[in-house]
DNA sequence: AACCGGCGCGCC
DNA sequence: AAAGGGCGCGCCGGTT
């Protein structure tokens, strides 16, 4: 119940959007028809118990999501609960929210949630049968396949699959929305299958952390991040001059782009990397890109002007007044969350740009009068994460330390740099400079954590699958990959996919940590603080500030209880360190 | 006019 | 010295 995902009680499920369906009790408390997850039983996956053992079943404490009990009884639906539009249910879903606390089931919270928190009604706990195909379906090796209810229901049916998108150019009507047994039979489908996975415990925590993902993007976008825009366009007009009229440089960057001109003495778009490398090359300069690192070596009076508008440019298009304009309403930044839009289970965003707001735009990031921000930030997550999942035990002492580099350092020739370029070289598949002098002593050193990442490399170099802790699956190599990988240039590709599954594993399960600590804290904030950004590993809440010190105690907590959740045992830490303040760049 | 790949750079 | 994972997005410039 406290764990932040909660027990199943029973399940309801939400039909067109207003129909509320009662499919019966689950029934099972925590563990209740659970048997122990075998860890090191892994069925098909290489995977190595956590670090420390005891305790260390992960999942089992997740108690998410009903084995067979849903199931059993959907064959026996009652009739459905009419509730008459959006706002009966709305009161529907409030009063058995707050009567009950039961699952919700629905097809896309994306659709079915923001509608819910209009009419102000939140809910703690859903399972959201589009995310949970996509993932059963990379699960299974068949990436890609269009994972919508719908699309579930015709598979399991021998029916035709629709497209992914319901309104796709050519399609002259939207589908019907699912009835009440049909959303029911995918829910038990996919309880099933997930049942029959080597790990189902890990699994149904996935399931759970990326259904409560779906709800906390959706209250986020429904939130907002509060965004100044009085500050904002002071800090444009004082790095860019005042606003320009539509289609017009400001003053500044103008300014700039007539300094790279006289410079070469003719005109010259700044923007325009050909005409660049032209103007560089008539200068007797040979260049091959323009990247800042390769301006920067070059000894020409028009790089000190480029470098400056190049960046101020950036700033002007991607985070700039028209973007505001468009973005930006009632002090409140909405960016489109996609819940599991990059493979590896991070978020990416649709529009807005909000995974790459600029450093120096964090101070337009203020709280409202009388209110905080908390900002926390997961320190060192990945290292961590490999330390974990990989069992090894010298890696995991010093990820029990708060400076995980720090406490490497003395393995590294006492040199922290040298102990962080050879852990991200073993997570990125770093070659260069001194990665393989580095990574020969991370070898000796910490032989599990490398020859973990090691793996996964070769399983990629193979074209073969690899998963993240909990169970994400990488996609299969494409059709193109496996012409080339037999092809003259194959070892480049194939070395190329080596380096995207050694760092998925990684990547993937430090996103899963992440989703969970979301998950589990989105349940213990106190009212009427909310989550408003969330950025792979950093998270944060807007609150009244006497709250503050709760909200950061409910971090610290939060992180902890995904520790456990995750990993059980380990005695790998995974410090988040929140701070309350009135701007975002006032933290750290 | 719309589309698209390449580039460059913002974030983690 | 300038590489090694994941993204989104705006701009350029060539193609349709």
């Amino acid at each position: 119940m406290s764990d932040g995902f909660g027990t199943l009680d029973h399940v309801y499920v939400v039909v067109a959007g207003e129909t509320v369906l009662p499919v019966g009790a689950a029934g099972g408390g925590p563990g209740d028809g659970e048997t122990a997850l075998p860890v090191d039983d892994a069925g098909g996956r290489e995977t190595t118990p956590p670090v420390g053992g005891a305790g260390g079943r992960p999942g089992d404490r997740e108690a998410g999501l009903p084995v067979g009990g849903a199931a059993d009884r959907s064959g026996g639906l009652g009739a459905g609960l009419p509730v008459g539009g959006p706002d009966g249910l709305a009161r529907a879903v409030r009063e058995l929210e707050e009567a009950e606390g039961p699952r919700w089931v629905w097809a896309d919270a994306r659709e079915t949630y923001p509608p819910l928190l209009e009419r102000g009604v939140r809910v703690a706990r859903c399972h959201d049968l589009a995310l949970t195909e996509g993932l059963l379906l990379a699960y299974e090796g068949r990436y890609g396949e269009p994972r919508s209810a719908r699309a579930a229901h015709a598979r399991l049916h021998g029916l035709p699959v629709p497209d992914e998108q319901p309104n796709a150019p050519g399609t002259l009507f939207a589908p019907e929305p699912l009835g009440a047994r049909e959303v029911a039979e995918v829910l038990t489908d996919q309880l099933r299958r997930i049942a029959a996975l080597p790990e189902p415990g890990r699994f149904r925590l996935l399931v759970a952390a990326e259904s409560a993902g779906a709800l906390v993007a959706a209250e986020m976008a429904h939130e907002g991040m509060p965004w100044r825009r009085d500050v904002h366009d002071a800090l444009l007009t004082e790095m860019l001059g005042p606003r320009p009229v539509h289609g017009m440089r400001p003053a500044r960057l103008q300014a700039l782009a007539d300094e790279v001109a006289a410079a070469f003495g003719h005109q010259v778009n700044p923007d325009s990397v050909q005409q660049l490398v032209k103007a560089f090359k008539g200068a007797g300069v040979a260049l091959k890109t323009t990247r800042q690192w390769e301006l920067k070596q070059i000894d020409h009076p028009a790089v000190a002007p480029l470098l400056a508008y190049k960046e101020l440019a950036r700033l002007f298009s991607a985070h700039g007044w028209t973007w505001a304009d468009q973005w930006v309403r009632g002090g409140r930044f909405r960016p489109e969350y996609v819940v599991g839009g990059v493979v590896s289970g991070r978020w990416a965003t649709h529009g807005g740009g909000a995974l790459q707001i600029p450093k120096v735009m964090r101070r337009v990031v203020m709280a409202d009068d009388g209110w905080m921000l908390v900002v926390a930030d997961a320190a060192q997550l990945e290292p961590r994460v490999l330390a974990a999942m990989a069992g090894d035990v010298g890696l995991a002492r010093a990820a029990g330390e708060i400076d995980l580099y720090s406490a490497l350092a003395q393995s590294f020739g006492g040199e922290r740099a040298n102990a962080k370029i050879a852990m991200l070289s073993a997570m990125y598949g770093g070659t260069s400079g001194d990665a393989s002098k580095l990574l020969a002593v991370m070898r000796q050193r910490f032989p599990k954590a490398y020859q973990f990442v090691e793996d996964a490399a070769k399983a990629g170099e193979e074209g073969r699958l690899v998963r993240s802790w909990l169970g994400r699956t990488s996609p299969p190599p494409s059709e193109r990959w496996k012409e080339l990988v037999s092809g003259p240039e194959g070892g480049r590709a194939a070395r190329d996919r080596g380096r995207f599954t050694r760092n998925f594993v990684v990547q993937g399960t430090a996103a899963e940590w992440a989703l969970s600590l979301l998950a589990v804290l989105r349940g213990r904030l106190p009212e009427p603080a909310r989550l408003v950004f969330f950025q792979h590993d950093e998270v944060m809440v807007h609150c009244p500030a006497e709250l503050a010190d709760e909200v950061i105690a409910a971090v610290a907590g939060s992180a902890a209880e995904a520790s456990r959740l995750l990993f059980g045992g380990t005695p790998v830490r995974f410090p988040m360190e929140a701070v309350a303040v009135k701007s975002y760049a006032d933290a750290k």
